[in-house]
RNA sequence: GCCGCCAUCGUCUAAUGGUUAGGACAACACUCUUUCAAGGUGUAAAUCCGGGUUCGAUUCCCGGUGGCGGUACCA
């Protein structure tokens, strides 16, 4: 066995795949990326993808948290094969609900000798751990209760002394063989007996993990760098039970523009917080792939970095993947997600865009929907964020008070100012409303407005239709308003120019 | 402290034992233009340091430095 596990294959088969979040926190960037990369394998590589819901932690686990994961993994459209909610074969898929099993593998390392109650208090373990730091040695537990007799224990355990139970680590080197690392040798004498469960019906993380790895017949664990210190510990424990481990892979960290671990810092890595800040999650997805794999060379070309998830499957190469770690570069994810918004069908943008029109203009805007999908339409190239739509169009749904000055192109006179005006408000007045397009006003007045001067015209039109210094061109925001808004806007202008 | 991981433009990265070290984002300049965007064109910008191996190393090896992760009765 510790041979095969020693060569690292350069292929993937039949992957069963896992995320395995725990609910003490809102789903974070840092979990959105491992869970891709696990639903990658096991799309490309015809595997499964399993997410299980680990909850160990009874005093930091909430079903908010376990709600937002679930919530936002639909939303990142990474769907999963089993797992809380969808079920299969080797539920359940909650920790909490598997207290049994963890119970009676503990028992039978236990009984087998290869797991030990330890009897000693935090304080005592502290002291030693202090002691052992100041001698520059690393902490490990000195195995005080490795060989205590049956009677010792079981009249402490009658007594009801609080115990925890440790693995009986044998001393050993374990190498891992990483699929993106390689191999990685680690000294079990350096980690010692490490506690794996705090009683027969509270497992700790590094045993329940093994265990239901195990049991769902997990064969290919990919996970963030920082679990890596955990793996020799995890191996020892597949060891004792005399399992085989699965193929590790661990993925580079993604990092803070100071080289910090993301997931670390407070605030802002939660998924929901990117969804108020109107980033798309196809946008998400896109960003988060090139955050430690990227496409292979083509021949000095520029590669399409824009790429939809089953595009990424397609190209998709496990073993492209790098070893150090990504700074979240926000400066991308705000191209990508304005190349989505500049991209996407205009019924899907409409469906992520809604919601923030709602909240800032009410939900009453909704009874004209081909109206807010113009808006959309003509301001998508303008943003970055759908969180800035709504600021942006706001002069669409009021027109905002504005300052007569700002009418005035470069050095105009307001005689040729009210002229110009003037003129378009005439020339629309008996317009058909069905010429209200971008294209049929453009043929209508451009003539005469080249005459009169572009900018003499155009500009304060566009500022009696918007009210503000900068907006859309004319044009698309005639078509979006109509005949008699417009033809109000430029009544409205020559009405602050006449006072 | 101890254990481990990592190292190409500011950032994400490509490439190879021999290249003018490529692309993207950002920056800057120019351009387009009725404003703001978007678009177009262009500029600047990198192989951490020191040894070795080699005809040749950014690439392979060793050492250093630096950064990061872990060091829990959290996950």
């Amino acid at each position: 066995m510790s041979e095969k596990i020693k060569t690292i294959s350069k292929e993937i088969k039949n992957p069963r795949v896992r995320i395995a979040p725990s609910p003490t926190g809102y789903f974070h960037i840092g979990t959105a990326r491992t869970a891709l990369f696990n639903y990658l394998v096991a799309r490309k590589y015809n595997g499964k993808f399993i997410l299980r819901i680990e909850d160990t932690d009874k005093e930091r686990s909430k079903k908010e948290y376990e709600e937002d994961i679930l919530e936002n993994l639909k939303w990142l459209k990474l769907f999963w094969d089993e797992g809380i909610e969808v079920d299969g074969p080797y539920g359940p898929y909650r920790q909490s609900e598997r207290l049994d099993i963890y119970e009676k593998y503990l028992k039978e390392l236990i009984n087998k000798g290869l797991a030990y109650y330890c009897f000693c208090t935090v304080e005592e373990l502290e002291y030693k751990r202090q002691e052992m730091m100041s001698r520059g040695e690393a902490p490990r537990y000195d195995g005080h209760c490795r060989n205590l007799s049956q009677e010792e224990i079981e009249e402490k355990l009658k007594n009801k002394t609080p115990y925890v139970i440790r693995l009986k680590m044998p001393e050993k080197e374990i190498i891992i063989s990483d699929l993106i690392r390689g191999k990685v040798k680690f000294n079990t004498k350096l980690i010692g007996d490490f506690i794996i469960a705090k009683g027969l019906r509270n497992p700790l993380y590094n045993f329940s993990v093994v265990v239901d790895d195990y049991e769902m017949h997990i064969n290919y664990v990919i996970r963030g760098e920082e679990h890596l210190p955990n793996t020799p510990r995890q191996i020892a424990i597949y060891e004792a039970f005399g399992w085989e481990p699965p193929i590790f892979a661990h993925l580079p960290l993604i990092l803070n523009p100071d080289r910090s671990k993301m997931s670390k810092r407070f605030g802002d890595v939660a998924m929901k917080d990117f969804r108020k800040k109107g980033y798309l999650p196809e946008a998400i997805i896109n960003f988060l792939v090139f955050l430690g794999w990227h496409l292979p060379e083509k021949n000095g070309e520029t590669i399409n970095e824009i790429l939809t998830l089953d595009e990424i499957i397609e190209q998709f190469d496990f073993f492209r993947i790098q070893k150090a770690g990504a700074i979240f570069n926000i400066d991308k994810l705000d191209w990508i997600n304005a190349e989505y918004i500049e991209r996407l069908p205009i019924d899907e943008l409409t469906s992520y865009a809604v919601p923030f029109l709602t909240e800032k203009f009410g939900e009453n805007i909704l009874t004209d929907i081909e109206f807010i999908k113009k808006i959309i339409e003509t301001h998508r190239q303008r943003i970055k964020t759908l969180a800035e739509l709504p600021e942006i169009a706001s002069y669409f749904f009021i027109l905002p008070d504005y300052d007569v000055s700002l009418l005035y192109w470069q050095n105009m006179t307001k005689d040729e100012l009210i002229s110009n005006l003037d003129f378009i408000y005439k020339l629309f007045l008996n317009l058909d409303n069905k010429l209200f397009t971008k294209q049929q006003l453009e043929a209508i007045i451009m003539p005469e407005v080249e005459k009169r001067g572009r900018g003499n015209v155009l500009w304060p039109l566009r500022v009696a239709l918007s009210g503000s210094k900068n907006s859309a061109g004319p044009f698309e925001i005639m078509e979006v308003l109509g005949k008699s808004e417009t033809l109000k806007r430029i009544a409205n202008a020559l009405n602050k120019l006449n006072n």
